[in-house]
RNA sequence: GGAGUACGCCGGGUGGCCGCGCCCUCGCAAGAGGGUGAGGAAAGUCCGGGCUUCAUUGGGCAGGGUGCAGGAUAACGUCCUGUCAGGGUGACCUGAAGGAAAGUGCCACAGAAACAUACCGCUGCGCGCUCGCGUGCAGCAAGGGUGAAAUCGUGAGGUAAGAGCUCACGGAGCCGCGCGGAGACGCGCGCUCGGGUAAACCCCACCCGAAGCAAGGUUGUUCGAGCCCCAACCGUGCGCUAACGCGCGCGCUGGGCGGGCGGCCCGCCCGAAACGAGCAAAAACCGCACCGAGGCCUGCGGCGACGCAGGCCCCAGAGAGAUGGCCAUCGGCUGGGCGCAGGCCCAGCUACAGAAUCCGGCUUACAGGCGUACUCCACAG
RNA sequence: GCCGGCGUAGCUCAGUGGUAGAGCAGGACUUUUGUAAAGUUCAGGCCGUCAGUUCGAUCCUGACCGCCGGCU
């Protein structure tokens, strides 16, 4: 069972956008706000868009993400709404560099 | 052995840890077990179809596409076998390859002239004189020069000078005839010998209704405009009149007006059948993931594309979107080092790329590798 | 996913089968005590890339590349 759950329509994405806690790093920009009454796990949202590279590319970055993601929430599990945006950097980043950069990020 | 051509394929294997979608079974549930899960291009969206909705009584115009022949196919701009032209020593490759003596347009600059022409010229005759030039008339298109292109090429004869004017060899054209071929076309004979451009308009032949799965279906609701007008005759009803008749309404017919036939016209239909606009909409289910122009194997027919028959198989599918991440090891290729050699060691690389309605093609991208047939060169027997 | 449109100077755009332009911006000069404005003048482009048709392509045809938009 995955550890998050997704966040689906396109007024939630656009709210935690607006209203999240910023957050920026190299790779990666992330939006951070408190869990929604009736949330049973973190929800989350990651985009990759088209200036990333062709779709294996933010297939493969997006994959990246996820996985850090389980990985993390299945040794801490966490109540939070979460928005991950990969940066164009992202896609030439090497795994660990990326998993490193993203768990700091979450604290 | 080297160089190459064509066709058909593969495009990582094994193991470990952590994960995902869909289906089935069990379970009240949390969950557990089993099965299954990207490509040759899934890409670009360039063609062709299936499917869906709209239109459909028919015709025409406009528009778009294709363009050697015959065949294959559900269809195609695709494929196959040929023809012709061009390229290559060759195996083979390439070609939007109908029509320019239907018509119109265009052909810059240069050049006399780009469609029918004569600048420099050549020749004959006449005249003039400063005696080798000028000029008039007639003939010629060989030479010069310009251009991408100037009207068959070369040689000989011929002539005042010349010219397919004649001859030989060669080239081209369309028509006619004969022969061969299913045909494109080829061969022979006769005839003719004045450009190019149709990926310019165009002509000819053939083909095409429009949109697209965000199509569309099922499950609702609100609003807008609109319900028509005119008329001689005819029919009919009502009213007035003693009656002839008159008036009004309706019908039929005709005309108008409005609407529809997705670009236009003819023509047709309708006048309340239905038309238009919005919200719902942030939704669910179907379309849609088992049955297909389906895949694999074998046989038969065909030069081949392909077709037919039999057997076996069921083969990804969501709706923020699964098919993954990390590690180890074995491979493969390239380079370097060591070794007589089998081989060993080190380093680098291991591609292009990710289904969303489904098929058939085309095009483009791609580390590296395999197989079959054939060609040329070199060497050996 | 499906369907459309556009690439010309640093920027915004014309253009047409025959030597590629305009405005703004830039350089130099004139004018001014100086600057601005104005005027004169100069430079800047393989017309997105690669093939094909043509004597000749920015234009016509095809294939690629990039950018922009619409459809629930």
């Amino acid at each position: 069972m995955r550890r998050y759950v997704s966040l689906r329509r396109r007024n939630e994405f656009a709210r935690l956008r607006q209203r999240g806690r910023r957050q920026a790093s190299p790779n990666l920009t992330l939006f951070t706000a408190p869990a929604a009454p009736g949330d049973q796990a973190a929800v989350v949202g990651i985009t990759v868009g088209g200036s990333v590279g062709a779709a294996v590319v933010r297939n493969l970055v997006r994959r990246r993400l996820a996985g850090i993601l389980d990985e993390h929430f299945s040794a801490r599990p966490q109540r939070m709404r979460l928005l991950i945006i990969a940066r164009p950097r992202a896609a030439g980043t090497p795994y660990a560099e990326l998993r490193e950069e993203l768990v700091r990020a979450l604290g």
